[in-house]
DNA sequence: ATGCGCTTGTGAACGTGAGCACAAAGTCGT
DNA sequence: ACGACTTTGTGCTCACGTTCACAAGCGCAT
């Protein structure tokens, strides 16, 4: 895997962090911040500031030494980096409960992405509106993408069918796919998969929670030896 | 920020991938498969085989050389290894759209995980039962989390509100939390916060389809360059 | 029994990312 | 005009993660 975008080459592990910097500085802005110094930011953003200040420096020089950034300046050009400044269209596949709150979720339109066409099997679901448009049949797939041209795909289907709506998905054109399905996706190199699993994260936040008890319980057969032993 | 889990030191890279050998081993079982070996289990996870070896060789040395991982067996330490061998109470604070959905989704109960209660501020919501629990009403998180003895929680509520609610799950005993507003949470450090946000993947992938568009473009421009000097 | 073929487990090399600590470069008061 | 102070931008070091490549180990056929 080649960590290193290429081009102009900011690191991955920058980009993934980029977006969490332009919500902080939004918010910065609202709130009539002008200019806003590393160590700020960075609390923030949840980061420490030596990182900031080095992810920032790949985009270029744009602090001033002992003030610190423009705010207004540095949303204008995280989201130039980040391709927001032209709005993105998206089609949504599956509308169970979650594509549904997807499509109801205000966060998209606000940074730089349109939902275009919702997309479902279900002819219950067909021709019903949500969030103010109608949903397509499954046929449709094809043709709203081609003729929306829409480069970004979210999957929310059941996971039995999530590689086939991917594989259609990506015949169409679509070239980067956003998965909800647990499943992992097979497609070609130039198209890119980010998944988000909820079933994941718990897991992790288990084993962590697992290490917690066992540590714990360590420290009492510790404490309770150290009691038989005696004070010494 | 420590990388090694400490104890018996499985790296946290190993242990966000470990859930994606469990799905991929699950799926197997049901296929009745006996054994796998470390490539065919690989692609399944699309992961490099070494790296699964590696990853695997963090839990024991479950592997049979000259045949592979016995499914069942490989299963069992997983699971074990994640602490799905026990089950989890789970809260969920917030039932929009997303909280919903999260309610209804299948994929926790099967893997070590039960929503034990359902808590949100909207009076409307109060006392309507969804997905066969009825929800309860803001007062009494701190009441259900002890009660309960949970030890995880899921925040879906909107964003401005998330750090108070956060800030009491934490005071309430919580020391896990899957956090869906699109916010940073402050928490104590024996406190493990995940985030999900679908807005942050979406941006990222907006970058890499900007990248490539640039560099599409570059391309046009190189060979209209190479026309225009003319055939050599 | 013995050897052959297959697959695991891991040492070692390499690449990426994090964070310290400081020089460079700006502002502001005098 | 200048010096004190503040904050950025970055060279360097270390830790973490990935991948290669191969020896060790196991089963099966002969």
């Amino acid at each position: 895997m080649p960590a290193r975008a290429q081009g102009r080459g900011i690191p991955e592990a920058t980009v993934a962090r980029l977006p969490v910097y332009l919500r902080a500085l939004s918010t910065l802005a609202e709130d009539g911040a002008g200019t806003v110094s590393s160590e700020e930011l960075a609390t923030a953003a949840g980061v420490n500031s030596a990182k900031l200040r080095k992810d920032l420096s790949y985009l270029g020089s744009y602090g001033t030494r002992g003030v610190g950034y423009d705010v207004d300046y540095l949303v204008y050009q995280v989201s130039r980096e980040l391709g927001l400044t032209q709005d993105w269209p998206v089609v949504i596949v599956g509308l169970g409960h979650l594509g549904h709150a997807l499509a109801n979720y205000g966060g998209f339109a606000s940074r730089g992405f349109a939902i275009r066409a919702l997309v479902d099997a279900d002819p219950e679901l067909v021709d019903q509106q949500i969030a103010g448009l109608r949903v397509h049949p499954l046929e449709a797939l094809e043709d709203l993408v081609r003729r929306l041209g829409i480069a970004i795909g979210v999957i929310a289907t059941p996971a039995p069918v999530a590689q086939t709506i991917c594989d259609r998905l990506v015949s169409a054109g679509v070239s980067s796919i956003l998965n909800f399905a647990p499943v992992v996706l097979a497609v070609p190199d130039e198209v890119e998969v980010r998944k988000v699993d909820m079933s994941i994260e718990l897991q992790i936040l288990a084993f962590h929670e697992q290490r917690k008890l066992a540590t714990a319980a360590l420290g009492d057969v510790s404490r309770e030896l150290a009691e038989a032993v005696g004070p010494r």
